[in-house]
RNA sequence: GAUUCCGUAGCUCAGCUGGUAGAGCAUAACACUUUUAAUGUUGGGGUCCUGGGUUCGAAUCCCAGCGGGAUCACCA
């Protein structure tokens, strides 16, 4: 970052102390009642004139188009942009026309927040126009935004697109390039649309533990803390499965939460440190009926989006309308590979393994080997919502045995577009299984496991105490809107995605270079010439530094007094 | 974590075999009362990511670091 202001960014300090001095608030407190919209105005004017004879229209200046005694502007406003056209002596009836030729013509800038007030009108090239009779600046905007234009085609010029500046500013990301604004409105939908989906059914919004002393429910590296009071270490939670279950147990037919999950793992285009996930538990249903919810749910969620239930994601179009197609997990191993692991031990499964060239490792327990051989031949061929059911016991820890095949779990996970989208099981209730189940856990992660679950003994204690039959459900929110919205990076669909931290410069504030001795006008002027801190410049030549003073005062036609030697020595005491 | 590409003005980008930095937009000044990627004329603006090295001389070549992208590995 740098430190010293850019010369645009000095003249609009500058612009802003004149607004003051013309006696114009430029951050003012009133409300300014706004009571019209940038889309409104020009999806309606035509065929609704009347109504916008008397419009108050707020919004940033995108673009300006000055021609002497009238001007052009795009205001932009939540909604879009709309051309505001501004006369001086419509804006300026007396003699004084300093409104217009000082204030809308040289102190306002791109960037800057106004209120328009006038009539909406059709301009002779046929552009739906407001017509200014009263300007209000609303806030000054102290930064240049990147300019980013277009043309009557749509076309884009100077695109903003370097990731690394949308992210870290996402601000001036969603400012200049609004479009990408429809990703997180649509991704508010799809959360908003399966919560209403689940009220309609009756079942409950819940709020669980984000700390928690035990981080159970899935297999991942926490983010370790602390607390102070109690000190004992607590974790971020890297999912919420067992509190759910616990309010099953505490007599809740059915309870849903939408919430953040932290896993202290690696970060790419599909994962996050901190993500969303959607997880519920349905007292009395079991895996078969959880498959029929998500079908409907999701067709439902995809039509709210859409308005069909439908979505293109890159070159494949994928349906949403159920029924799924429905794979065992041998069954799709067999469909993609012609081989036939139902019946094989961990020796046979290493051999396949082998032969198809898939990496395993000596810690792979049977499940896992069946699991590395399934995301290796099968996954990527997974486009259209597919369920993979009943899975091999040893991968999961926390669903009922299957009811009639020995060595599976009623488990399925759904793929869309060869990703995993949802994850569901007739929950496993019998504690006496469950616990055994975990101790297993333990011996995988003695054999070098590091995704083994922890043991978690007051969710047991629960168990012992009775839950009902419980199918549960979980889905990755993010990896679904991505899904829905065609974006390839999970980047895209967070406001904030996880950055590494900005690179600081050490910078001694104006303060600090007062104290030493130097006027404060003078701070400034050391800052451009690269002493960003006290230290710096103490290190530097005084002589040579006195002469620079001089020179950047002439450089930069400053109107200050050049400081005596004796001063500027007094700064290297 | 590995491989690879990138980092130059507020923004988007040029910059050749090494010779001391350019364009468009933005910005400043002037002109212009229905323009629209407004236009015309003139000007200002740079720690060429950081630190080393090679060289008479480095934005350019070499090394290291920082930040980002892409691909791969692990995980949702």
């Amino acid at each position: 970052m740098s430190i010293a202001l850019s010369e645009q960014e000095i003249i609009r300090r500058e612009s802003l102390q004149q607004l003051r001095a013309l006696g114009i608030n430029p951050y003012p407190a009133e409300e300014y009642k706004v009571t019209a919209f940038a889309q409104d105005i020009t999806d309606n004017f035509e065929a609704f004139p009347d109504t916008y004879k008397h419009v108050a229209i707020a919004g940033r200046i995108m673009m300006r188009r000055i021609m002497g005694n009238a001007s052009f502007f795009e205001l932009q406003d939540a909604t879009g942009r709309v051309q505001v056209y501004i006369k001086r002596d419509d804006i300026c009836s007396g003699e004084d026309k300093t409104l217009y030729n000082t204030v809308f013509k040289k102190l306002l800038d791109i960037g800057d927040y106004v209120g328009v007030k006038g009539y909406v009108f059709l301009t002779q090239t046929g552009e739906i126009s407001v017509h200014t009779q009263e300007l209000t600046i609303l806030s000054k905007s102290l930064k240049p935004l990147p300019i980013v234009r277009r043309d009557d085609e749509g076309n884009i010029y100077d695109a903003f697109t370097d990731p690394e500046m949308r992210y870290r500013q996402r601000y001036v990301d969603l400012t200049v390039n609004p479009e990408f604004k429809q990703i997180f409105i649509k991704r508010s939908k799809v959360i908003s649309a399966m919560r209403n989906y689940f009220n309609n059914q009756g079942w409950m919004e819940v709020e669980t533990p984000i700390l928690q002393p035990v981080h159970g429910g899935a297999a991942a590296r926490p983010f370790a803390t602390h607390h102070n009071t109690l000190d004992m270490p607590l974790f971020l939670r890297i999912a919420n499965e067992l509190y759910l279950k616990r309010l099953i147990v505490a007599g809740f037919d059915g309870v849903y939460e939408f919430g953040k999950m932290f896993r202290n793992e690696g970060m790419d285009r599909t994962h996050n440190p901190e993500f969303t996930a959607m997880e519920i538990y349905v007292a009395y249903k079991d895996y078969i009926w959880m498959m029929a919810m998500v079908e409907e749910c999701l067709e439902l969620v995809t039509r709210a989006v859409h308005g069909i239930a439908a979505v293109q994601v890159g070159a494949n179009e994928i349906n949403f309308a159920g029924p799924y197609t429905r794979l065992t997990m041998y069954e799709s191993i067999q469909k993609y590979t012609g081989i036939d692991v139902s019946a094989m031990d961990e020796a046979g499964l290493r051999e396949v393994c082998e032969d198809l060239k898939i990496e395993v490792d000596a810690s792979m327990g049977k499940g896992k080997l069946i699991d590395e051989i399934f995301s290796a031949k099968v996954e990527a061929n997974l486009i259209q919502p597919t369920y993979i059911t009943d899975y091999p016991i040893e991968m999961t820890p926390l669903a009922k045995k299957h009811r009639t095949k020995d060595g599976l779990v009623e488990r399925f996970e759904l793929f869309v577009n060869g990703k995993e989208i949802a994850n569901a099981y007739s929950e496993l209730n019998d504690p006496i299984d469950q616990r055994e189940r975990l101790e297993e856990q333990l011996i995988l992660a003695g054999r070098g496991d590091d995704e083994a679950m922890a043991m978690d003994d007051d969710f047991l204690r629960a168990l012992e105490y009775g839950m009902p039959p419980t199918s549960g459900l979980g889905i990755g929110i993010d990896r679904l809107v991505m899904l829905l919205t065609n974006q390839s990076t999970i980047q895209e669909v967070l406001f904030f995605p996880q950055m590494r931290p900005e690179k600081k410069t050490k910078v001694s504030t104006a303060d600090d270079f007062v104290k030493i001795g130097v006027p404060t006008e003078w701070v400034q002027v050391l800052n451009k010439m690269g002493f960003n801190t006290v230290e710096e410049l103490k290190a530097a030549n005084p002589n040579k530094v006195f002469n620079d003073l001089g020179g950047m005062r002439k450089k930069l036609k400053l109107d200050i007094t050049m400081p005596a030697k004796e001063v500027v020595m007094g700064w290297f005491v």
